[in-house]
Formats: structure tokens, C-alpha cells, sequence
DNA sequence: GTTTTTTTATGATATATATCATAGAAAACT
DNA sequence: AGTTTTCTATGATATATATCATAAAAAAAC
């Protein structure tokens, strides 16, 4: 990780967005930016945890790893977003390990002036709780899904929430670039059968391929396998 | 849900034990409790959130249903715990269900009313954003779990949880009276498998039955089970 | 205190998903 | 530019877990 002082603005992650103008100095004070490149670990479940990180350019992946090879990715960090802070709490170690998906740039700061950072601005403070139970709630949701939702479903909820995360591009291709394996590490189930479910949404015409692009060609069928199923 | 004011003496709850003491009066004046009888729903995935609870005495499952008879349990809340939290965010319906385990009494209050706590009580804010921070590493912890964990293992880590959380009784049986089927939706797996691990386990000594109740006889093995059984 | 309902127990069978194996294609390194 | 290395593709097979079926036991309701 090479690291680049003020190479970020101060303006566009979660902190900057919701701090008070007056403790941006503060911030860029206190911050440093680091280059990150494709592959590399930031962080890993375990490590002891002295502070928190905001992306400020490329994409991280967080997840959480399983005898050696597997994995369960929980979710993708992109521009403004932040990432390490499950390493607030009450532990002091993270619980998730974050890696560069591609290349690109991180912002971190120590825990000691974040913690400062959330006694100064009570509405970051609140903003952040909110954020939270955001997280909570689709931690919550995927677990559920985990324990009852057969693969393909996951499948369509993992390609419906990628499009919704990163948009679509001029042809119409969900504008994200990541491995096959780490779609399958997404939807928590093995390359192969997450292959075979992609086959059948492709002959279902509910999902088309062109190489490694993803293009949703029926968004509400997809939708729908990725529904609840419940209800009364 | 009967109405009983005034039950509960402000002082257990996590709320009533993380505010200014100057802001117990407006919890009093503003809380309402509520009498549950076994079984009795107390609010359900998709109901507009209303507000928040505390349980004063008693067991409550927080629970996700999936079609009809299969649920999994996101979590049990005991006495001075919070539930209906998961109701904040950016969302205004509850992602959860809430039920009554056996017969008892809670707390709730207005969302209004306790977002005017937040405002109010930034350290109480502070434990809560620490406090999700917690559940949010536990509930991302069983993501992975139930990604790839197979089921006697889960069986296992359930049994080590509820241990922790309930204690045990004098003869040592874990300290809470729950059904299978409810052990079941907690593991996440049917009635059937949990069953057949739970005598796979008898057999190997790790853990002995007396009716409905459960005995750990080897913590050292059933934690070794639960154990992340990856690194590096 | 009897009847009805729910919970527990257990075997047989079906099925979804993981694992193993192998090969070609693409990307990354030197 | 050539050579490892990683990623993608696909079939065959194994296995964990769910589903179905049925009965006994316990709890709840009347």
C-alpha cells in the first residue's frame, strides 16, 4: 500500500458528506491516502483494528473467509463508501477482511480520531446509526436467504442488487467487473453451481452474457425470484 | 397486547441504562407497557414501524419468515434487551418479526419520542451505534455460517450461544426453555436435521438430553465445533 | 379428565448443491 | 512474445440436507 498524502478532496465519502463543514480541516488533517492495486489485502479478519477507511476511488470487496479457498463476500465497497468500521464495537479486532477488487485509491484515518470525529458531530453520529441499521437490515435479509433461498433465487437477488449498486452501462451490461468466482462468493454457494444457474436464467431469457458481462434483460422476473416467496 | 403503564422501573432497560439520568422522567412519561401472552406476535416483517421496544421480563424471538411454516431466528431478547431497532434506518417498515417465547412484559415507545432520545442523549446514541456495530459482526458472522458451515457444526455454535447468552440452571442444563422447532429456526435448518446432529452429539459425548432440556457436557469439543475452522 | 392440538421422535426417500475431474480461454507476469 | 497462472466451462459423481410419512408423547383446550 503506497501511501499519498492529500490526494482526496474532503467532499465526496460518507464522512465528509455528513461531518460538520467545520471539522473538515480536522479531517484532511488527519487523514491519509493510500494506492491500493488489484488483489491486494487491505485488512484481514483477525487483525487488530486501528482505524477505518473510505473508498475513494475503485472498488473494495469485505468478506469473510472459510478454510483456505472459500469465501463469503458480504458486500462491495465503491466511491464514498466505507469500509473497516465493523471494527467498531465492542472487539478490537475486525471481524472481515477487505481486499482491492481492482485498482485504486483508499482514504483511512486511526480509530482515535474517528472516535473524536463521532463525539464532535452528533449528526454523523445519527447518520451513522442509521447506516447501521441499514446494514443490519440486509445482513439480516441475506441471512435468511442463506438458510431458505435455493441458488438460483440468490442468484437473481445477487445480479438485482449489483445493478442497483452499480448501474448499467451505455449498452446495458450491469457496470460492474468481477470475477465469476466472486459472483459465487457473493451469492455464497460454489463457482459451478452458480454457473449452471446462470446458464438457466440465460435459457430463461431472463439474464443475458457477452464474455464476463452480466446484462438483465428481464428485470421483473428477475425480481421476483429474488422476492420474499412468504408473505401471510 | 394488554396495557399496563407504569410497570417497569426505568432502570434495566438498555435505554434507561445508557441515558442521562435528567432524561429518565421523559422516559417514564413516554413509555408504555405492554403485557405479551406466549406466542403472540408483537409486530411483523412489512408493518409500519410504529416505534421501539425494550423486553422488561420474559423471552422474545426476532425472526424472518420464509413461506408460510419455515422462519429463521435472528435472535433471542431477553430481559433489558431492545427489539423493534431494526426499524430505523431508511426504511419505514420492520424487517423482522417480534414474538413472545413464553408470557411477559415489554416496554415501547414512540419512534418520535426516541429519536428525540437520540437527539438528546448523544452518549446513549453513541452505545447504540456500538451496539449495532456488535449485532451487525454477529449477524455477518452466521452470513458466513450459513454460506458454509454445515449443520452440526451451526448446531453446535447455537447451543455455545445460548449457553453464553442464558446461563445455566443449577443442575447444568442451559437456562432457557425453548422449543425444537424454534432451536431449528435458530440454527436455520429443519426440525429433522438439527434432531438427528443433536444425537450425533449426544453419541459423541459433547452434550446430554433430559427431556426438552440440554446439558453442554464437553464445552472445549462443542466450541472447537463452532470455531471458524479456517485461519490463515 | 377427556379430547384435540402441538411437540417430539425416527426411518425412508428425494433433491439440491458440493466435490472431483479435465480442458480450453484469457489474463498476467518476465 | 512466450510462458505461467488464473479464470471459465462443463460433465460425472458424491453427499448433505430437506421432504415425506407415521407414531408416540406431551401440552393445551374444553
Amino acid at each position: 500500500m503506497i501511501q499519498k498524502i492529500n490526494l482526496c478532496d474532503t467532499r465526496s465519502c460518507f464522512l465528509c458528506r455528513n461531518a460538520m463543514a467545520e471539522w473538515l480541516p480536522a479531517v484532511q488533517a488527519n487523514k491519509i491516502n493510500l494506492k491500493v492495486k488489484k488483489g491486494e489485502v487491505i485488512f484481514k479478519e483477525g487483525d487488530p483494528v486501528t482505524g477505518i477507511y473510505f473508498v475513494y476511488q475503485g472498488l473494495i470487496k469485505v468478506y469473510k473467509k472459510w478454510d483456505a479457498e472459500k469465501e463469503l463476500i458480504i458486500r462491495f465497497a465503491r466511491e464514498g463508501a466505507a469500509f473497516g468500521h465493523r471494527g467498531l464495537g465492542h472487539k478490537n479486532v475486525y471481524p472481515v477482511s477487505a481486499a482491492a477488487v481492482e485498482n485504486g485509491t483508499v482514504c483511512y484515518m486511526s480509530l482515535d480520531f474517528f472516535e473524536s470525529t463521532l463525539k464532535v458531530n452528533s449528526n454523523f453520529t445519527y447518520e451513522l446509526l442509521m447506516f447501521f441499521a441499514d446494514e443490519l437490515r440486509e445482513s439480516e435479509r441475506k441471512m435468511r436467504n442463506l438458510a431458505h433461498m435455493p441458488v438460483k433465487n440468490r442468484v437473481a437477488d445477487a445480479l438485482t442488487a449489483l445493478q442497483a449498486q452499480f448501474g448499467i452501462t451505455e449498452q446495458g451490461f450491469i457496470n460492474v467487473d468481477i470475477s465469476r468466482q466472486d459472483l459465487a462468493s457473493y451469492v455464497g454457494a460454489t463457482y459451478e453451481t452458480v454457473f449452471r444457474m446462470m446458464n438457466e436464467l440465460v435459457n430463461e431469457k431472463l439474464i443475458s452474457l457477452l464474455a464476463k458481462s452480466i446484462m438483465i434483460t428481464n428485470h421483473d422476473a428477475l425480481a421476483k425470484l429474488s422476492q420474499d416467496a412468504n408473505f401471510q
